[in-house]
DNA sequence: TTCGAATTTTTTGTATACAAGAATGTTGAC
DNA sequence: GTCAACATTCTTGTATACAAAAAATTCGAA
């Protein structure tokens, strides 16, 4: 790994932190990662400035940047805006939406099908994005289409686990039916429902969770 | 204005660029600002990283830092997403909030009608502050408390010019009591639509937004 | 004049140098 | 052996130096 500009090292940092590489507190030591990358510490230390405001790590005067993975009850909270989020998507989709839009989620849809078949949980997870991902933009305002991307990029790392578990994408399936049926029929409410309770992290999910991070901990 | 440290210039430029001493398109020149603030061009430049994320700075590379204010479109899509955010955290706030901080609310209110009295715009701004502040936290949630704290900052300036409209703080006064009045009697769905209601920019108040908007601009 | 190529000047991006604070290790007193 | 004061080493924060890209300017041809 070397040789990368200054543009791109925030980038990766993040992928490292994101991939589990670095633990929670690890503090992220600006002349060894300089060599790793290949450039100086100067494009590095604008890169924690970066992670810093978006999060990813702590910038503490005088003693270094170091990384700041979420706890349970962090990822509990971002998962629950997540929810929220993506049902105001949802509400203001089902006024906005257009009908092309609405061919993509049922194309989105038929090939999240198609994926569950095969057992293609990498196609899924592609298609899956892209379905969510129409309701943002069909929200209609841009802001709230990027704020809502920038959280589930950053939910990306615990929601790939969540998917492992048996049975939860042909659970997710039947409920993506319900969203474009609430969607087509223009009902923000039922819309803003079935999206919340899509995403939320509630009974058995919550246990899933839990057990994927104690197994990420070890 | 001298001799900063790089902590505070990002703060520094923010202000600079909320109180609109910045036009939308300026170039941030790095050794003129560097002079400014008695540094040199390194902890500016970091500062920008800072900026550029918060989207208050776009980074050309090989060009410079350029300041980006929201136009008309951006600023209703944020206010539109700070309504549905206020909303959420009302309904959530309506299950989870605690009797001393439904006096909190009570108490910031009392003092809002005496500010109101008063022709006392600051005192009024700040009450109002504390109030919507402690729904924040109210919602049981951080992360949510924080997302929404950020945005409402980001809009403050815009918000501050909203209240000299002729009328406003009388009838944003009658909406707060109704929002506690939902909150205190634990109605989810009622707090959320009063709390959207009491933010979002519609009718006569978009008008005044727009007023606004142009005689900055001149 | 007007346009365009070549040259100069700015300005950015990155490396390096250096000062000051934090961490670490050592020594000596008890 | 323990602890504290001192010295040393590391690390951060900032300034400066330098290379490369972009912008501005000059100059000559049509």
């Amino acid at each position: 790994m070397e040789q990368r500009r200054a543009d791109n090292i925030a980038e990766a940092l993040e992928e490292h932190i994101f991939s589990g590489s670095f633990q929670d507190g690890d503090r992220l030591d600006e002349v060894r990662l300089a060599e790793q990358f290949g450039v100086s510490r100067t494009p590095l230390r604008e890169a924690f400035q970066r992670l810093a405001l978006s999060g990813l790590v702590e910038l503490v005067p005088r003693r270094g940047a170091f990384v700041r993975q979420p706890g349970p009850i962090e990822l509990m909270e971002m998962f629950e805006v997540m929810a929220e989020l993506e049902a105001v998507c949802g509400r203001l989709a089902a006024m906005r939406i257009s009908e092309e839009a609405l061919d993509d989620l049922r194309d989105a849809n038929a090939k999240c099908q198609k994926a569950v078949d095969a057992k293609d949980t990498d196609g899924y997870y592609t298609e899956n994005e892209r379905f969510h991902k129409t309701i943002y933009r069909q929200s209609g305002n841009r802001f709230l289409e990027q704020e809502t991307a920038k959280l589930h990029k950053r939910l990306k790392p615990f929601r790939r686990q969540q998917l492992k578990f048996r049975g939860r994408m042909a659970q997710s399936m039947a409920e993506h039916e319900a969203i474009v049926d609430a969607l087509a029929t223009g009902k923000p409410e039922e819309s803003a429902n079935a999206l919340r309770n899509h995403v939320a992290v509630q009974g058995e999910k919550f246990h899933n969770l839990m057990a994927s991070l104690k197994s990420k901990a070890e």
